[in-house]
RNA sequence: GGGAGCUUAGCUCAGUUGGUUUAGAGCAUCUGCCUUACAAGCAGAGGGUCACUGGUUCGACUCCAGUAGCUCCCA
């Protein structure tokens, strides 16, 4: 037979593919072995698959074949999800363009036909790229979200939900997609930093409603008690949050402190109230542990519920304020005490200034100090003055009260609040707000400010007139105001803004909706209605100019939400939709991750992600304004009462119940459709249909699955959503590993994305590379969870690999024609021996790397078994001269050897492996099917001579060319070594390997020789020619100062007195063995150095 | 603004409880080879203050803290 020189895939891939299907290698039914399931992430039917699906289904046939080779019952289910918005989106488009019919004129029946047909016409692309890529899916168990049975099981499961009280409809703050006119999730809306501006509008006061005695306030900050407490928690909090390290639970303690009656008349002077509050620290329990953790002679006590600190550690006020703005003296105290006063600057112009009173540890206070260098003027005036901070700033000092008596002088600190002085110049007659989007403020009905902004505190009680409009609103005060921003002051449309909705609610304001549907203004906004909100903002700017309310214009970048998929700006509007209350849900997710009944794969990494989102959730808004997807089975009466049943039938005996004289054409089915996701958090039970026909046969059997393969930016969408149907309706976890890919970018790094143009098209790429090299590609960059940079090189990596492995085929079936006898004892039997200990030592590494869902370095391995160990080692040691027959049982066993790569690469490249193992020799199954054997152990001593074997021929090669001694140049060999035994077996081979006439052992160095240090030994290669000895010379000597340096790196740590003292005992010995080896190794180099 | 993570060779990444003969791989680079499976190859080589600053320790790429830069998620 004739091979081809170079792998040819494309028919190959073609052959593979229709044999698989035809013999239904990857049909599955229950049966007596242990399943192995995986769901495919359903894929957009009408889109096509991008490089993140690749390498998502890439992992996942990695992960089903190498099962399916394991024992397990392997199933693997395809399908594709109906993308309510995307598909309902291009068939309008594709309307529009190709039959010029406009949605509006079409029935939902009508406009549903078309859909389907599209689906039909375009759904295949994407079953057709997966098949392509050499998946092995169970075709007969292809799935689709808007299938009839599942239409229905996500039906039943909105009645079931509905009826548990988890489902209702209200008024609420959505996104609201302008173009597609629908509701979006918050995770259908993408946020993009974009260039806009920042519109300062001055509002006019009205003048009455203030009062006059609060205009002439100075704009000092004034806090109640209270409030000063709630400060100094949070301050306190907020710097400890810099050090807190893990995250186990937060139980609130109290660390430090009260006020002394000192620091209550300095509180009291400042607030004018009397403090009759104790004034705590508080500190989470994970900061505590840490400080505990980390300050080993911190001591503590509990009394009382305080926690008095009374370690005498400067180290804890350097974490909690680690880098003071400024030293402001340091000195002695009138105690005689060392001190150290300092401040820092904190948000809201808050000064927090801290004294330290060291009690006669100098030394750690002056390197404390030397760490402040160059931020404060501290060497040049080491003065004992004390600091007293400077007019507008006081300060008060307290001790711990509860230090027990007689316990020593704990740590001291001192401190004050102040409040930054200074506010700008008081305007009475108007307020200035900032905003975005000038155009919403036809719908503004408050303007809040900041209660602790001294420039807006005259204003309590005050209203203000809207521009154009003149709507009066009040000016209300709250925290959520951030005083950085613009003026200070934010206008409130709660409307149109998801924060001011809120602070609607809060404050009771009036709501005033000035948009239509498609992003019109509608009749409530007064001015400008029906014209298109962009078209307003401009126009509205001019307005207000001319108006004289516009006070200037800035450049700013904000974060804008578009839509997922029309791209339109999303505008948070109210609407009524449906929602479904995720608290009583999420919990049992959670659980379920905490607890370690699903494993997320790699690591922990994306747990903090996962628990984060679940103990965050909010409702979820599960309507969309679509026809494409299932329609919400809500059935309404004249007068807008519903009844939530399955048919129009048992709805009408729900509402007929209560209104007598109901007809049943009278009622009306909801006209929305149900997120896609609705329908996907489903998936790993329904593919089984365990919704609609519960406890079948496949459902027990398959479910839960085994694994779930991923992109981690759908935690949420889908990840936490599946747990949660799956708890609820099978009563048990919907899979038990989670395995999370990394995102596919491009080697610059950039996201794969349209407009950029540098996303490829997975056809072409098969088309050009082949499907295993394209999969090899993938996989061979892509640790767990890391981003992949994708770049054609590491294809072509893997078309060379294909081309090396059908070369080595084709050596092997050289061979196969010229087989001789077998010889006792002739040397290619080392060979063969190391190799069968070199390959199951590989086998049990790559076992560990799966088990592990290392699959990069899995594939990593195998190449490098493949390429190294087997091609340019193992091959080569047992190759015949040219023309000479090769013994037997060698070329059977290289044969079996081959086989067993094959079956071990196959997960990962499956078209080449089938198509050389079947042409290596005849096969019986093949090898998608083939049970993997049992792995056996390995000979260290045997895999040690192999190194050695490696390494001298590698080194007598580098003597070779740095020598200029020509390859064909026939040498000789002088082995001195303790070890014969160790090179007996591989001395036939390293002669044949670097064309050796022979090889004596020796006791002493040889001359007019190449040396060579081999670990201990030492090689003399003896050329036949003369030797030119200065390119050795400055080998040697390098080799020389090599181990010198070493050899002191070594004496340092035995010289160590502590080392020897502290390490252990076989450390200590390593380093002992470390010292002899490298000092002979340096006698030997320098005996040969003498030599030359 | 809040949270999570990353930073090791030109590039992409390993480095498994702190001690492995003073850090490994692939790609890229350089040198020599059209050697009878493979030039999409073979044989060699060079290249790293493990981001920075401190700390813990007898000992740190590894643990801790901070700083800087980058990324993602949430708002």
């Amino acid at each position: 037979m004739e091979l081809s020189k170079n792998f040819e895939p494309a028919a190959i891939e073609a052959k593979w593919t229709e044999h698989w299907k035809q013999k239904k290698f990857f049909k599955s039914v229950p049966d007596d072995r242990p399943p192995y399931t995986i769901v495919i992430p359903p894929p957009n039917v009408t889109g096509v698959l991008h490089m993140g699906h690749t390498l998502n289904e890439t992992v996942q046939d990695i992960l089903i074949r190498r099962a399916r080779m394991s024992g397990f019952n392997a199933c693997w289910v395809p399908g594709s999800d109906h993308a309510s918005i995307a598909t309902e989106a291009k068939v309008v488009q594709m309307l529009k363009e190709e039959k010029g019919i406009d949605k509006n004129t079409l029935t939902r029946e009508e406009f549903l036909k078309y859909a389907f047909e599209w689906k039909e016409k375009y759904g295949g692309i994407i079953y057709n790229q997966i098949d392509r890529l050499g998946c092995s899916v169970d075709w007969d168990r292809v799935t689709f979200t808007m299938d009839d049975h599942y239409y229905k099981a996500v039906i039943k499961v909105f009645i079931d939900l509905y009826n548990k009280g988890l489902i209702y409809r209200g008024a609420r703050m959505i996104n609201w997609d302008p173009v597609a006119k629908t509701a979006l999730s918050d995770e259908e809306v993408e946020y993009r930093e974009v260039q806009s501006k920042l519109y300062y509008v001055q509002y006019k006061l009205d003048s009455d409603s203030i009062s006059s005695d609060q205009v002439s306030e100075s704009a000092i900050t004034y806090w109640t008690s209270g409030e000063l407490l709630a400060k100094a928690k949070e301050i306190i909090r907020n710097l400890l949050k810099k050090i807190k390290t893990d995250q186990s639970n937060t139980i609130e303690k109290t660390i430090i402190g009260s006020v002394t009656d000192e620091g209550a008349a300095f509180l009291s002077k400042l607030t004018g109230v009397e403090i009759t509050d104790q004034y705590l620290h508080t500190i989470d329990r994970s900061s505590f542990n840490h400080i505990i953790n980390n300050h080993g002679d911190v001591k503590f006590e509990e009394k009382r519920g305080q926690i008095a600190i009374t370690e005498n550690d400067f180290e804890l006020i350097i974490d909690v304020l680690n880098q003071p703005d400024e030293i402001i003296a340091s000195g002695l105290n009138k105690q005689q005490k060392e001190t150290i006063t300092y401040s820092k600057k904190l948000e809201d112009g808050i000064i927090i200034y801290l004294e330290e009173i060291r009690t006669g540890r100098k030394e750690l206070m002056l390197q404390t100090m030397r760490k402040m260098k160059g931020k404060t003027g501290l060497e040049s005036s080491p003065t004992s003055r004390r600091a007293m901070p400077s007019a507008e700033t006081e300060s008060f000092s307290h001790t711990s009260e509860t230090t027990p008596a007689g316990t020593k002088l704990p740590k001291i600190i001192d401190f004050a609040i102040l409040a930054e002085t200074g506010a700008e110049k008081i305007n009475s007659e108007y307020i200035t707000i900032a905003t975005t989007r000038p155009e919403t403020i036809l719908g503004d009905t408050a303007i809040c400010v900041n209660p602790t902004d001294p420039r807006y505190r005259h204003l309590k009680g005050a209203y203000a007139f809207v521009p154009l409009i003149n709507r009066r609103v009040p000016i209300i005060f709250d925290e959520y105001v951030d005083k950085e921003f613009g003026t200070g002051a934010l206008k409130i449309t709660p409307a149109h803004d998801i924060n001011d909705y809120n602070l609607g609610l809060k404050y009771n304001l009036e709501v005033v909706d000035t948009l239509n549907e498609d992003g019109t203004l509608s009749e409530a906004a007064q001015l400008y209605i029906g014209e298109d909100r962009f078209d307003v903002r401009k126009k509205i700017v001019v307005d207000l100019e001319k108006s004289g309310n516009l006070v200037k214009i800035e450049d700013i970048v904000n974060k804008n939400g578009f839509s997922q998929r029309s791209h339109a700006v999303v505008e948070p509007r109210i609407s009524t939709q449906w929602f479904l209350k995720m608290e009583k849900l999420a919990k049992p997710a959670l659980d379920a991750v905490l607890n370690g009944d699903i494993k997320i794969h790699p690591g922990d990494r994306f747990m903090a992600t996962y628990r984060h989102w679940l103990e965050n959730v909010k409702d979820w808004c599960i309507s969309r304004q679509l026809w494409w997807g299932q329609q919400i089975p809500a059935w309404y009466a004249p007068d807008g009462n519903l009844a939530v049943a399955a048919t129009r039938q048992e709805a009408f005996e729900i509402l007929s119940a209560k209104y007598k004289s109901l007809n049943i054409n009278e009622i009306r089915q909801d006209e929305d459709v149900l997120d896609t996701w609705f329908s996907s958090w489903l998936w790993p039970t329904q593919v089984f249909k365990g919704i609609t026909d519960p406890d079948n046969k496949d459902v027990r059997y398959y479910h839960p699955t085994s694994v779930l393969v991923t992109g981690q930016d759908i935690i949420f969408f889908w990840v936490a959503r599946m747990v949660m149907a799956s708890l609820e309706y099978e009563k048990e976890i919907p899979f038990e590993h989670v395995y999370f890919t990394g995102m596919v970018r491009d080697h610059l790094g950039r996201k794969m994305s349209k407009s950029l143009g540098n996303s490829p098209d997975l056809l072409e790429l098969i088309d050009n590379y082949g499907a295993d090299a394209v999969r090899f590609g993938i996989m061979i960059s892509s640790p767990a969870g890391n981003d992949l940079l994708f770049d054609e090189n590491s294809l072509e990596q893997g078309r060379n690999f294909n081309n090396k492995m059908w070369n080595a085929l084709k050596l092997i079936k050289m061979w196969e024609g010229r087989q001789g006898d077998d010889i006792t004892g002739k040397n290619e039997h080392f060979a063969t021996q190391w190799f069968e200990n070199r390959l199951n030592q590989a086998k049990k590494e790559v076992e560990l790397m799966h088990n592990q869902f290392r699959l990069s370095e899995g594939l990593k391995t195998i190449y490098s078994l493949i390429w190294d160990d087997f091609c340019s080692w193992y091959l080569e040691w047992v190759k015949p001269g040219f023309e000479q027959p090769i013994e037997k049982s060698v070329y059977e066993k290289t044969v079996y050897f081959y086989g067993e790569l094959l079956q071990l690469l196959h997960p990962y490249m499956p078209f080449i492996t089938e198509e050389i193992n079947q042409l290596l020799q005849e096969q019986k199954t093949d090898l998608c099917t083939k049970q993997f054997s049992n792995i056996e152990g390995f000979n260290e001593n045997i895999l040690a001579q192999g190194e050695t074997l490696k390494q001298a021929v590698t080194a007598i090669r580098d003597a070779r060319v740095k020598n200029n001694i020509k390859p064909k140049e026939p040498v000789n060999l002088f082995v001195q070594t303790v070890n014969e035994v160790d090179y007996q077996p591989i001395i036939p081979i390293l002669q044949k390997q670097v064309n050796i006439d022979s090889t004596l052992f020796t006791q002493e160095s040889v001359d007019k020789c190449v040396s060579i240090l081999l670990g201990k030994d030492k090689l003399f290669v003896k050329p036949q020619t003369e030797l030119d000895t200065t390119g050795q010379k400055e080998q040697l000597e390098k080799d020389l100062k090599h181990f010198e340096n070493f050899l002191a790196s070594v004496m340092k740590k035995l010289s160590n007195e502590k080392f020897v003292a502290n390490a252990k005992p076989e450390v200590v010995a390593i380093e002992n063995k470390k010292k002899a080896d490298a000092e002979e190794k340096i006698k030997l180099l320098k005996e040969s150095l003498d030599k030359l």
